[in-house]
RNA sequence: UGGGGUGUAGCCAAGUGGUAAGGCACGGGACUUUGACUCCCGCAUUCGCUGGUUCGAGUCCAGCCAUCCCAGCCA
């Protein structure tokens, strides 16, 4: 049901790594590559998280292997069923399908505990009580090795405080398991990290039934190994907690090696990326919601008609490095224009419609084109459209006094074609006392029906698009820019809320449409002629106003 | 000044000892019933810098520089 995914994913350095471990016959050779997506669900998916799973998904893809979806959920503090199920939706809206391998962290806690007892009683792992405060004096520093008065403690003290730990007997904070590692270790990942913390809470899946928790560090690679994971692909940030994953991969009875591989994430100008952020944008009402068209969320991206396709070639085209990268905007826009220009079926409608008169056309006569809904695409088929003597045209598309190279509509300027209907020739306009133009007079060639001139003439003007005023349906238009002004509003220590474009949003609301672009037969995503690439606002629309989201605008290489 | 990464054009990115792919952006032109699309052309004598090895170095070696991540009982 998920439309054709793309061609198999480009080689890659994570792919050289998994070539090699295939080929060296060790603890991969004759196993399927089987990788895992695993968000926290503590929030909306967004633009970087599609390269993740692109690169999650599309790794498995390219080997004929499996990739999992697993809700990383071991601290109960941010997550929200909420998030689980937008989560899902989102990822299955990108195109990917996870099969009936859905997992939670969580459902793996009574394992885990198994496996924390283990280590304890290798010697491997101690309940520390030193208070939050104390553990943070205790770490030492660059040259300093960390210090830790309970490392030593007998294994039976532990188990027994281990045990009274998850009974609930004591407060959050008053002890938590660290792994027995390396004090003096220049990775502070390895200097006896916590490994088990206590946190009485409800959690969204396991009720009550535990007031410990498992950090991320101990937890995730024991995730990966139940599940059978041979390749976790997670981000550069934890290149430093390899050596730990491999410690607990090691030093627990886990039924699999897997083996951690790190890739740089995704960045984007003019975006903020972080969910924190995201989240505030949300929260101080700066954006409607988590689906604004504005942000950078799945879903905000779904509303303002960006295209699931558009998104996967995103990630493909950008590349899979272990270099910071922060990619333009436009680029990202070329993907969808891309995309949109070969499916989007074409419509007709002006955004700031200035009145043309056809003078030499019978008044309440009336008449219909058939128009093509997509020149690239013939199986699209044909619309109808209704023209009669008086139309809406874009304001732009008429200046009384011509600049050098226009070649649109002025008095004595020459013959333009309106799309899919007759040639015609401005012969004057008319304004207001203020000098604003309120009309715009032309005649048009009646042997020009469908556009072409019956003695076969070149049109040297312009095919300017039009809508016939008899019929045209009043509409609001939203252009959007980008959220934020400067280029990377996530960079140092600046408050990115300074960084918010104030013209990020521009709401027409005189736009006059052509009939028949609402409702269930209105398609997805469609272009404006010479406006851009829309959708129709599902979330907003009321059949008294249709409501268009602007995805992005056509390149405009014209210049006076 | 500890540990772990990364440096190829404005932005991504290939390149794995044999003489710098591709895409985006940008500039120019052709075509066009969307000034869109499409199509041509242009766009790194040089790969962070400096030395070294070699007939030959973006690729190997050494030193240096820049930059990112790490001292949560977050993930």
């Amino acid at each position: 049901m998920p439309e054709e995914l793309n061609p198999t994913m480009t080689q890659n350095f994570i792919h050289d790594f998994i070539d090699e471990d295939i080929a060296q016959g060790g603890q991969f050779q004759g196993m399927t590559v089987h990788t895992r997506f695993p968000p926290e669900p503590n929030g909306y998916l967004h633009i970087g998280h599609a390269k993740a799973i692109f690169v999650d998904f599309g790794t498995a893809e390219k080997y004929g292997g499996l990739c999992n979806l697993r809700m990383d959920d071991t601290n109960p503090t941010k997550e929200d069923v909420e998030y689980v199920e937008a989560i899902q939706e989102d990822i299955h809206w990108l195109g990917y399908d996870w099969g009936d391998r859905f997992y939670f962290a969580s459902d793996y806690f009574e394992k885990m505990y198994e496996y924390a007892v283990e280590l304890i009683k290798k010697g491997l792992a101690y309940v520390c009580e030193l208070t939050p405060e104390e553990f943070k004096a205790y770490r030492g520093d660059v040259n300093t090795p960390a210090r830790s008065p309970w490392r030593d403690r007998p294994a039976e003290e532990s188990l027994d405080l281990f045990a009274r730990m998850r009974a609930g007997e004591f407060p959050n904070g008053k002890y938590t398991l660290r792994a027995k590692i390396d004090l003096s270790s220049g990775n502070f990942n390895m200097r006896d990290p916590v490994i088990y913390r206590i946190n009485h809470m409800h959690h969204h899946r396991q009720g009550d039934k535990w007031c410990i928790y498992p950090m991320y560090d101990f937890a995730h690679p024991i995730e990966d190994a139940l599940e059978g994971i041979t390749h976790s692909l997670c981000s550069l940030e934890f290149e430093d907690h390899r050596p730990l994953y491999d410690w607990v991969i090691q030093n627990c009875p886990v039924p699999a090696k897997p083996r951690q591989i790190e890739f740089a994430r995704l960045g984007i100008n003019y975006t903020v990326m972080s969910k924190r952020k995201l989240r505030q944008l949300v929260e101080e009402g700066r954006v409607s919601g988590w689906d604004d068209p504005r942000m950078p969320t799945l879903c905000g991206l779904r509303r303002r008609g960006y295209t699931p396709r558009s998104i996967r070639n995103f990630s493909e085209r950008n590349g899979v490095s272990k270099a910071a990268s922060t990619v333009e905007f436009a680029f990202l826009e070329h993907c969808l224009r891309e995309d949109l220009n070969e499916s989007a079926q074409r419509r007709m409608a002006v955004l700031r419609p200035v009145k043309l008169v056809i003078t030499n056309y019978p008044a309440g006569q009336s008449e219909t084109f058939s128009v093509e809904n997509n020149p690239n695409r013939p199986e699209d088929g044909s619309r109808e459209v209704t023209f009669s003597r008086e139309l809406y045209i874009e304001a732009d598309d008429f200046l009384p006094q011509p600049v050098p190279k226009y070649k649109r509509l002025y008095p004595d300027g020459p013959e333009c074609r309106l799309k899919g209907a007759y040639v015609i020739k401005c012969v004057g306009y008319e304004t207001d006392e203020a000098g604003n133009i309120t009309q715009i007079a032309a005649e048009y060639d009646p042997d020009s029906r469908g556009g072409d001139p019956a003695d076969g003439r070149k049109i040297k003007g312009a095919t300017i698009h039009w809508v016939d005023a008899a019929t045209a349906v009043d509409a609001e238009v939203r252009l959007y820019d980008n959220l934020f002004t400067d280029a990377d509003p996530d960079a140092g220590d600046k408050n990115f809320l300074d960084c918010l474009n104030p013209s990020s949003l521009e709401v027409l609301t005189g736009a006059k449409v052509e009939a028949g672009l609402a409702g269930a037969e209105a398609p997805a995503s469609f272009q404006f002629l010479r406006q851009g690439y829309f959708c129709v606002d599902n979330r907003d629309s009321r059949p008294d106003k249709l409501v268009f989201n602007r995805s992005v605008s056509l390149k405009d290489s014209f210049k006076f």
